[in-house]
DNA sequence: CCGATCATGTAATCGGTTACATGATTAC
DNA sequence: GTAATCATGTAACCGATTACATGATCGG
């Protein structure tokens, strides 16, 4: 049950409507969660029967209305009691590492494929967290933003995934030179 | 259900009991998948059904007897099939990220405690990659190991995670240094 | 007119986690 | 003697995914 601090944690920057947030958890949440619509609206149901948020109802013109939610009092609370609870070991599930570790065994050509689709995939991310982390910090250099400026939380998570999708990139691009060179220098398997 | 293929995959360099292969989950594995003993004793045990694995019997002197599992032809055209299909886009789930996006919110004391922590975690870890990729190419170069030599899947699989690690070191080592400053150069929130 | 975007869900199923259970051996 | 390691599970529950559902407006 931690998607719910995921959720708060994400709405502390303002505002949010249900539809909203499942675009901040396509872009810069998704970084560090990963949750689908359905969930999230399920989700904000229960953080608010839970008082841990409050809804409004917002009418517009041409558009249906919507409900946005902010973190209340009692939210605030369960992030402070969260943040210095125990953090379970982060970790990943990645179909194109498991591929990778059968490498000796599947076909490489398949493999490569599989890489620089990821490989396009990462840089594609890299681009978006640029933009966001220009976005977030406007004028300031980004030495002066990591001193002074606000939000800094969402400043710093990005920045690791950035880091993250960097890191994928580069061992994609690793992998299939590796690759490359063994289907040259050894006969098949 | 992606698990099989992480246990295909891990079974690949020869045979493992279920105990083995959490001992395997907890380290290499574990970088690019994650499971309990308990789901993986289930997962054998389908898969094996399944006809992908086949298990034998092997009676130990002085320890209970155990079953060690290899994978079949239909394991192997199983992965095949699984490498040539789509992947899905890996995803991360971290509690630590999750308080860091909070950080203007929560105390900073806390939030350094817990940065703190994982830079340790992670380091263990890089050191523990170290051994293994030393391990795995025995006496050859890194150069030349990943030129001509055998397993290729598993050591670029390391690779990966020691990068992760050092990423993730490298991170909270900074994002510690970027919390400590600010805390000395404004009035608190 | 057609696909994308805004806006919010329900229902069924599946995969994963937590808790519990057993029992022997070896190392400190 | 007591904790760690070897060895393997069952049962209940909860969280997550997949499929399905609705309906309006905007841009090309």
């Amino acid at each position: 049950m931690a998607l719910r601090h995921a959720v708060l944690a994400a709405l502390l920057e303002g505002e949010l409507s249900g539809y909203q947030l499942t675009k901040a958890f396509d872009i810069g949440v998704a970084n560090f969660w990963h949750a689908q619509p359905q969930q999230l609206y399920a989700e904000l149901t229960r953080l608010e029967k839970d008082g841990l948020i409050a809804g409004r109802e917002v009418a517009q013109e041409a558009r249906p209305t919507k409900r946005l939610f902010q973190v209340t009092d009692a939210g605030l609370a369960e992030l402070e009691e969260f943040t210095a609870a125990f953090a379970k070991p982060s970790f990943i599930r990645d179909d194109l590492l498991v591929k990778v570790q059968a490498a000796d065994h599947v076909d490489t050509e398949t493999l490569i494929g599989q890489l620089t689709e990821r490989a396009a995939f990462a840089q594609a991310k890299i681009d978006l967290f640029g933009k966001l982390l220009r976005r977030i910090r406007g004028d300031l250099t980004e030495e002066a933003f990591l001193r002074h400026g606000r939000p800094i939380g969402p400043y710093l998570t990005c920045l690791r995934g950035l880091a993250l999708e960097q890191g994928n990139r580069d061992w994609c691009e690793r992998t299939i030179t590796v690759l490359r060179q063994r289907e040259h220098t050894h006969a098949r398997h």
